[in-house]
DNA sequence: CTGTGGGCAACGTGCCGACAA
DNA sequence: TTGTCGGCACGTTGCCCACAG
């Protein structure tokens, strides 16, 4: 309990997060919408968003907030990551926030890190874990390869401080490294089953951190037993109104993993996508997206229509205002609508006025959703 | 999941809520606490009620409601029991309200069950569970003792309808029952520890039923990770509010073994303590309780003082706005304030025009607290 | 290079009655 | 009457290498 407070690392956090998730820097400003937080709600209790709902009218589908602190936290029993924040909404008066140029974290991810996703073996009570050679030699501490067998005992902590202790051994014919006492304290402390994926990495000291991230498709709809999913909804409409009312402080969960997009933006990045990025219906963008395998890809996609997700309750607002369509023909579980700040316009600036590119991309939608990869493959390639 | 949608069995949820526990009926009509509400909420969420949360001038301490539906449920995780509610806050129009008699369930508890605290030996993987005799033939079916030794295979179903077989045997020097081969199967499905209660029960048709109660030493602050507490709480009044301000239809939960109180009542007991019960500071009360080993027992105090437990937010509530101070000193854990339908007045109504008795209670306040249960013990028999 | 499986030893689980409390 | 323990059998865990893929 009392480890919990002190703040985990995060390196190791944004680790366990993914690939992709980035954490705008403290005291820099942040576009913050409630309509995507209210799909993190909806996401986690199962819950489509409920037209019954009262709106908020004096809610603005955006708030610009100073962001006053992050807390990383990882819960308890399944160490799913999160991250506590408070913001306050700006007062009009205050506009030069734009001296801010914070476009996300700048801890660069480092490399001495590996993760694995788990085996049957690596899970089955017969064995330990084999461990892919580079990684062993990349993070753990060199083994005495004079010794009959090499082994060494290793410690790693996790997210919650935890220690986990280890035998690192180099053994086997042919010889691999493999962790044998300890880890399956480990695999049934924490539940893991195969197709979960374990990380280790170290430190700036030399000490090994060691994270999870479990796959994705176990979700055990923790039904709150709480609150209602119609109240927890109401909650984060209400709560945003009274701090914008008031420009008060207020503070929000934001669940990476449970997230279907991140709806707390830095404003740099807000901006310079609102105000340097032309789009047009038949524009075609890349995407970097988290892969089956827990390492990011580009995809590309077409814009299809440009529009109001909910015109009724959020008019004008510009969360997820893109319709778009995949290249790909397995782009069923992809976001068929995005916002401006997630994508790349392939219309590079200095492509922008030739006017066969222009052009292109109308020509080229012959079907939504239909495979397409071949047919501009080459743009791929270009950077 | 789907066995999840079935309704659970009501005498089981309510053997494992707690003797206490009472549920309204269906139809009937209730008062509803948003201060009751919160209460659960902040007590859950290990959060003191927030003096920063916006009030909601509006709304106001107490709504009558219909009940129209009341959904029993069980966390898949620990076996919690909770209870979803549908409300509808009524107009003032409709007063006819007061045609409804229900004041609980009418619903008798079984005799047909006991439970038994787990001892050390109870939980261990060393062994069985043992079972008291009389508890044995009282609920499982009869052994043939003819046998040597007498046993038989149980199947037994928990809330959420999962099959538990266990092996009874009568054995031992001297002769005891015992649950043998899958008691330690359930003891780690359920992760049950020494201190937690065991219940078995039968219904109507001869069917074994099987509960827990977890002891209340283990809460594991189920951190949200989803809402901050405050928009929780938040959430709980924006939510009663709107339903209030368009008298449509609101969900609650109701979880009888994190909440302090009840906070919906059924009207017809709230209005006869209202409305037929005098009180004045010094007056003497009795109060039903949960013991520690999970029956009750009546307990004996003085009531202190009466006044709004918050007069900012909810002037003139009737929650909790006795102030009261508890005969015996093991009373350190117990509410200091309470609600008048909580309570029995010992001035019994036949009694209540006796001058001596109006008399001795503020005589018998020596100073609030201390042990005076010798001194009234014959009155604990007055019924 | 690494996932799976057979072999085998060590350990834990779980059933039994013997004692008390 | 029932909580805990020593004794003991048997099933599981977990370390080793062999063998593919």
């Amino acid at each position: 309990m009392e480890g919990e407070r002190r703040n985990l690392n995060p390196a190791l956090w944004l680790e366990c997060a993914g690939p992709l998730v980035t954490l705008p820097s403290i005291g820099s400003h942040v576009v913050y919408f409630p309509q995507g937080h209210s799909e993190q709600v909806a996401a986690s209790t199962q819950k489509e968003a409920d037209p019954q709902i009262p709106g908020y009218p004096n809610l603005p589908s955006q708030l610009i907030c100073k962001l006053h602190n992050i807390t990383l936290h990882a819960e308890q029993e399944t160490d799913e990551v999160y991250a506590q924040m408070t913001l306050q909404p700006v007062t009009g008066n205050e506009k030069d926030i734009f001296a801010t140029p914070d476009s996300g974290n700048q801890t660069k991810r480092p490399t001495i890190a590996f993760s694995k996703t788990l085996t049957a073996s690596d899970t089955s009570t017969h064995g330990g874990f084999s461990i892919p050679r580079r990684a062993a030699e990349k993070v753990f501490p060199p083994l005495d390869y004079t010794k009959t067998p090499p082994a060494q005992e290793l410690l790693a902590r996790d997210l919650h401080n935890n220690e986990w202790h280890f035998r690192h051994i180099y053994r086997g014919q042919p010889r691999r490294h493999l962790l044998t006492t300890g880890w399956s304290v480990f695999v049934s402390a924490k539940r893991l089953q195969a197709g979960d994926t374990v990380l280790f990495m170290r430190d700036e000291t030399g000490q090994l951190l060691l994270g999870i991230r479990r796959a994705n498709r176990q979700q055990p709809v923790t039904q709150s037993s709480l609150l209602s999913s119609d109240s927890m909804l109401i909650g984060v409409l209400a709560a945003a109104a009274h701090a914008a009312a008031t420009s008060s402080r207020f503070t929000i969960f934001y669940n990476p993993r449970a997230s279907p997009s991140e709806f707390v933006i830095p404003l740099a990045k807000y901006n310079k996508a609102m105000f340097h990025t032309q789009v047009s219906v038949g524009m075609r963008f890349r995407m970097e997206l988290e892969t089956e395998d827990s390492s990011t890809r580009r995809y590309m996609g077409t814009i299809t229509g440009i529009g109001d997700l909910d015109p009724v309750r959020w008019p004008k607002s510009s969360w997820r205002s893109l319709k778009v369509g995949w290249d790909e023909s397995t782009a069923g579980q992809r976001q068929r609508r995005v916002s401006l700040w997630e994508i790349e316009p392939i219309s590079a600036p200095f492509l922008v006025c030739h006017p066969s590119l222009l052009l292109r991309p109308k020509r080229a939608r012959p079907s939504q959703g239909s495979n397409q990869t071949d047919a501009f493959g080459e743009e791929e390639e270009v950077e």
